[in-house]
Formats: C-alpha cells, sequence, structure tokens
RNA sequence: GGAGAAGUGGCUGAGUGGUUGAAAGCGGCACCCUGCUAAGGUGUUAUAGGGUUUAAACUCUAUCGAGGGUUCGAAUCCCUCCUUCUCCA
C-alpha cells in the first residue's frame, strides 16, 4: 500500500508515475474521500471530548438531578458518536478499499514500456546451444516425467516424476537451500503451505488477486502461491530495532497457482504447472540497504544458475511488466535450447515500504529514532522445476543427461540415460 | 472431544469500575562520571489518527488479543470469537 501523504503531496507526479505502468490513478477522488474522512473524525472527535469532559464532573456532582442531567447528556453525545463512527467507517473502507487497488510506483531507473519486449537486458552469461531436445519429449519412453499420470489423478498443468527425475528434482532443492544456508548465511524455514487472508493481504496477492489463488472451501485458507507469502508474514505486526536488520531467510516449499488467463500458454512440458517448488529467498532490511540488498539476492540467485552451468540472462522488468507491489524487478532467465529463447527461473524484487506497510512491519531508525517501515525484498533462489527442465535441455544431446558436478554427491549419479 | 487458566508498551510484569496510556524491572536512547573498558548516576523512551505549527512544543481522540454489550465512566464486569498454556479422555 502507498503513503496516501505521497499522493496528496504530489498528485500530478504519482499520477503520471503509475501511468508508466499502465494504471489510471484519479487522486481528486482519493483526495475528496482523504478530505470528507478528516472532517467526520473532526467532528466525532470533538463530540468524544465534551463527552469526557462531562464525564469528568460526575464525581463532583453532588444531587441526584445533577446525576441524572449528566447521565441524560452523555447518553445524547454517546448517540451522536455512534452516528458519526459508523459514516467514518464506511468512509475509511472506502479508503482502504481505493489504497489497496493501486500498485507500486516504479523507481526512475525502471526502463518504461508496455510489456516483457520492453525489459532491458542487465548481463549474459554461458554460451547458448541449439538443438531440439524439448524437456517433456526427452521421458515419453521412460515415463520419468509423466504428464498424463499428472493429469489423470489431478488435471491438466499437474505432473508426476519417477525415479532419477524425481531424485535429481529434490537433489535441486537440496543443493540449493544449503548453497544459500551454508554460502550466503541465509536463515532456514520450514513454514505451513496454506496461509489466512490476513497474510495474503500482507504480501499483496489479496484483494486483487483472489483468481489466482486456490482457495481452501469454507475456510478463510488459500494455497500459498510462493513462500514469500508465509516468510514474510512471520514479520508482520513487528517492530524491530535497526541491529535486527538486515533478516535473510529461505524455505523450500510447493507453489499453487490457478494460473487464470494463461489457457494455451506453456501447455507443454513442465514451464507453467498448478503445481510446482520453489527455493524461496526474502530479505528485510533498512531502506537504505534495499537496493544493495536486491542485487545481492539477484546474484545469489545467478550463482545458482553458473553452479549448474546454465546459460542465463539478467533483465531488468519495465514498467509494463512490473508486479503489483514491485517497485523494481530483475528477472533472471535461463536458455532453453529448444525453444532457441531465454525463459523466466527467478524474479528478484524489491518493494520498498509496500509491503511493510500492508504488514505493518517497522524498525526503530539509529538516527532518526523514530520508527520506520522496513523494506523488503524477495527473489527465487530459484524455482525447481523450470531450473531442472533448463538443465535438462542444457546437459542433453538426446541420448544422456548430464548431471552438473555439484549435483552429484547428491544424486549419486552423474548421467541419465534416455 | 471434555474441564480449567491466561492474553497489558520493544521485552518481562503490576494493575478487578473514576487523573491508569498504564507501577516496576529489563532493553533502547541522551547526557554526566571514569585515562580506556566494565560498573555507576540523571533524564528520556507505546502506536495510530485529528487540531495547531515553518518546525518543535502543545493539545485532542482512539487503542491493554479481536469484536460486541453493561455503565455517566471499562485494562478492570458480561457475551462471542481467536490464540496460548495446564489437566482429563
Amino acid at each position: 500500500m502507498l503513503n496516501i501523504n505521497i499522493i496528496i503531496n504530489d498528485p500530478k507526479g504519482i499520477e503520471s508515475k503509475l501511468m508508466k505502468r499502465g494504471y489510471s490513478l484519479n487522486p481528486a477522488d482519493i483526495i475528496d474521500i482523504y478530505n470528507q474522512r478528516k472532517d467526520l473524525i473532526k467532528i466525532k472527535e470533538t463530540i468524544a471530548a465534551n463527552k469526557n469532559k462531562l464525564n469528568d464532573k460526575f464525581k463532583d456532582a453532588s444531587t441526584e438531578d445533577e446525576k441524572n442531567e449528566i447521565k441524560k447528556q452523555s447518553q445524547e453525545f454517546e448517540k451522536k458518536i455512534s452516528h458519526n463512527k459508523s459514516l467514518l467507517e464506511e468512509k475509511e473502507s472506502e479508503l482502504t478499499k481505493l489504497m489497496l487497488d493501486i500498485p507500486n510506483i516504479p523507481l526512475d531507473d525502471v526502463p518504461v514500456g508496455e510489456d516483457d519486449k520492453d525489459n532491458k537486458i542487465i548481463k549474459t552469461w554461458g554460451s547458448p546451444k541449439r538443438h531440439n531436445f524439448e524437456h517433456s519429449s526427452l521421458f515419453t519412453k521412460n515415463g520419468l516425467l509423466n504428464f498424463e499420470l499428472g493429469a489423470k489423478i489431478s488435471k491438466t498443468r499437474f505432473v508426476v516424476m519417477k525415479g532419477q527425475i524425481a531424485k535429481l528434482h529434490r537433489s535441486l532443492v537440496s543443493y540449493m537451500l544449503n548453497q544459500h544456508t551454508e554460502v550466503n548465511n541465509y536463515i532456514e524455514y520450514n513454514v505451513p503451505y496454506v496461509v489466512n487472508s490476513e497474510s495474503m493481504r500482507g504480501t499483496g496477492q489479496l484483494p486483487k488477486f483472489e483468481e489466482d489463488l486456490f482457495k481452501i472451501n469454507d475456510s478463510d485458507l488459500y494455497l500459498i502461491p510462493t513462500a514469500e507469502v508465509p516468510l514474510t508474514n512471520l514479520y508482520r505486526d513487528k517492530i524491530m530495532i535497526e541491529n535486527d536488520l538486515p533478516v535473510y531467510m529461505v524455505a523450500h516449499t510447493p507453489c499453487f497457482r490457478s494460473e487464470a488467463g494463461s489457457y494455451g500458454k506453456d501447455t507443454k512440458g513442465i514451464i507453467r504447472q498448478h503445481q510446482f517448488e520453489k527455493v524461496e529467498l526474502v530479505h528485510i532490511t533498512c531502506p537504505q540497504d534495499a537496493e544493495k540488498s536486491l542485487d545481492m539476492i539477484t546474484s545469489h540467485a545467478e550463482k545458482i544458475m553458473e553452479d549448474l552451468e546454465i546459460p542465463y540472462q539478467r533483465v531488468m522488468l519495465s514498467t509494463g511488466d512490473l508486479g503489483f507491489s514491485s517497485c523494481k524487478t530483475y528477472d533472471i532467465e535461463a536458455w532453453f535450447p529448444s525453444q532457441e529463447c531465454y525463459r523466466e527461473i527467478s524474479s528478484c524484487s524489491y518493494f520498498g515500504d509496500f509491503q511493510s506497510r500492508r504488514l505493518n512491519i517497522k524498525y526503530k531508525n539509529n538516527v532518526t529514532k523514530r520508527k520506520e517501515y522496513v523494506s523488503t525484498l524477495n527473489g527465487s533462489g530459484l524455482a525447481i522445476g523450470r531450473t531442472m527442465a533448463a538443465l535438462i535441455e542444457n546437459h542433453t544431446d538426446g541420448k544422456i543427461i548430464k548431471i552438473p558436478k555439484v549435483l552429484q554427491p547428491i544424486t549419486g549419479f552423474d548421467i541419465i540415460k534416455l
């Protein structure tokens, strides 16, 4: 959620910044409701103050008549207060609704554009190969990756992995977790895969993107679309001291996405599944360290790609491609030889105080002595299924898949025969 | 599933109807003291939202798990819910 004061202080500026990402803000509406709300507050509080003053007189009242008079007046005040209170609540929920709908403001260095075609390539690594060995079709004979079974027991966009592929998948998880905890100093968490709506609101999935989530019937619970949700929400309603920061967390979880609106997209392979696994990195930092932190997260993710010897590029998302809560995002895209293109495998985002306002996470600033909102960031380090698909395609000759050196101690094998 | 107990500021923890927005301690911060460190001394230290102001100071309102209720007045009494703990099955 944005700080409403920045809209009030610079309505035109914010309007044009949000326009860059295709969101048309109507500052006049917001300011109007904000002022109506203020007027109601003034009225309500004046009456409340009068009532409080009246109550103080009760002790000094000596006669029954006086006391009764005070009782009568106080009840009158109370009626007016509760009337104004309900008017105020209405205005406030109206305002909150508008505010929750507004996406984060892109940083100035984010390239302006309409969609992913306008993303800016920051760096590339490795030498891309080309061939026609699409990862899923390599397994039609041996069935180690089985989409029919996934559809049979569940539905399309679910997959069953077996044998060496299941183990390769698990080894990737282990490798990534070990790397992040042992080399990059993250604290490992194991968290619930089902969270309540308050958590979803905190990180920005709700109220706007409910159709992307799997909701559990007759409950306030949802399947997590990413470990970002439970991890970041661990700190909801916390006030920290500056010395507690930064916080680096990592967790491996399955992720569930309804993929509403992506019909027909990426129907082949494990690129877009309703359920996939991911190792997620979350940072909570002081605002002044946050941009540095974004580079750190991104390079932690890139290092995994390099260890796995998968060619990749880093792009900065354009304003049109930026996620709702993010003010700056780097995507890491793996090279897919069969598609002859780079595909997203990690998304590393900086949220400023957008999430921490919703989540109410603050820290006590050592210099200003005030409690200020922390910055939150997260990045995939990495998406397991896509990484495995990229690994398979980049390390196969159509007959075998070579397992990268760093994984061999965990897999216990160095090739998979097809 | 049944029976109890509890949820208070960054933390621990007093507080059962009227200057209690809240004692005390810890922690934090500022200053003093000491050659340095440790120890000590003094002061300060909740959040949100209004008013006012260049700003600070000041002032008002709300907040003691959440939401309702009783009352002139609620952290304190009642109800519902949530959470935690203990005991029983």
